[in-house]
DNA sequence: CAAGTACTCAACCATATACTTGAATATCCC
DNA sequence: GGGATATTCAAGTATATGGTTGAGTACTTG
């Protein structure tokens, strides 16, 4: 029997199943979901709007994106609530991002061109950021859409989602430091936020550093309302 | 001015960018040649002997790769060698992998039809292993081609190509226990050595993991011809 | 059961992609 | 310089893909 044949067979039937991940993530707007439904699930028409995609476009590139087994729908009465697979599919994508930061310059020339526009202030972040929020030396912020921080949050955060922070502004302490945060390295919200908080005298800082980052780290991530203060 | 629509083009821009890395790897044959590069440099020939391409396919699909800068070519004299762009890409296409090999269950079917009919012992591995490997308490076999062991190797193993292994059988010590591994779990390289070694009364096993595993553990990988014994 | 809503399906179009074939380019060796 | 070799380029074809539009399905609510 052909041993060489089967051989050839079998490697092109392997690499065919993982180009399935690969054909997956080969679309930008599939990126674009994939990374919102790393924040938490949604349904369709969410989905389509965040995307700026047409609703029954977006149904298709999440059929996709489930034949491809990275992420899952349940039927919800009258929605479809589409979620990722399983935290790998998270990890995956952010390997993926950070691939392409690393090795492709246009990345970090869109993003730079965009962030000063905007007038975004210096990133900061890193470790030792993370600490001083781990340890619970500053206040959190999430300011994300509210169902995203019930889907996972920083513990000890406070949920003050950007659209309504300036009707909020009261209730942060004026004395402690402030961290907001929101998606990842790529969101406005947080660089929002702190634009809004340092106007009003507010000692505010973004962190790039997102749920996911988090989680990846090991740390604990909260789910729910917060808890009354 | 439409703050909106420059968020809008700004995301569009930003995933079409991280798009350029799911592109490149959304073809089978691109997988398959990023999966031999990561065991080590080679020409466009070799490349499309192995992965049963012609010349001029390969060359296409390389120059997918690099424009999504995974790899990198340099010209050496009538040959071009392509070489992994770094470190990173290795990793993420073993993040590809693995997620692929978690969550699509038709990666295991296959794989099991074809070792089962090829007659795979168990695939043995796993830590208890590594640490003996990595102990030296057993003799390790590098049963690649000899390029592949120079380009990078597990420390003291040996550089016998499973091509030669039945000429050069007499040079492996009878009372020691042999470990056999090659470029993971889906090559079926070890498999054959070990197949070979019992029949000839050695107790021999198979590690699955390969080189990039060991390196991903943050072990030393051993480069050029093995020592002089 | 009728109306409304959320999603999916089917058909269609324009473009992109994988692969083939044959020619062009670059380098080496004599 | 001329011939041989390794790779790339260019053109052509069949298929796949992303997107649109409009109809169909499934569930909820009155």
């Amino acid at each position: 029997m052909p041993t060489d044949a089967n051989h050839r067979r079998f490697k092109d039937a392997l690499y065919e199943q993982f180009a399935r991940v690969g054909k997956a993530v080969s679309a930008p707007k599939r990126l674009e979901l994939l990374d919102l439904l790393c924040q938490g699930p949604r349904t369709v028409e969410a989905l389509a709007e965040e995307a700026a995609l047409s609703v029954a476009n977006a149904s298709q590139h999440l059929q996709v994106l489930r034949a491809a087994r990275l992420v899952e729908a349940e039927k919800k009465g009258l929605y479809v609530e589409y979620r990722i697979g399983d935290e790998r599919v998270c990890r995956f994508f952010h390997t993926l991002r950070g691939l392409a930061e690393g090795r492709i310059a246009e990345v970090e020339q869109v993003t730079r061109a965009y962030m000063t526009e905007r007038g975004a202030m210096e990133p900061v972040g890193g470790g030792e950021l993370l600490r001083r929020v781990r340890d619970g030396e500053v206040t959190v912020l999430d300011v994300r859409p509210a169902e995203e921080y019930r889907a996972g949050h920083i513990p000890g955060a406070l949920s003050v989602p950007v659209t309504e922070l300036k009707k909020r502004v009261a209730e942060l302490p004026k004395n402690r430091e402030i961290v907001a945060y929101c998606r990842g390295p790529y969101c406005v919200m947080a660089i929002e936020a702190v634009k809004v908080l340092r106007k009003r005298g507010f000692r505010a800082h973004r962190m790039e550093e997102g749920v996911v980052d988090w989680r990846a780290r090991g740390w604990r991530v909260a789910q729910g309302e917060e808890a009354a203060s």
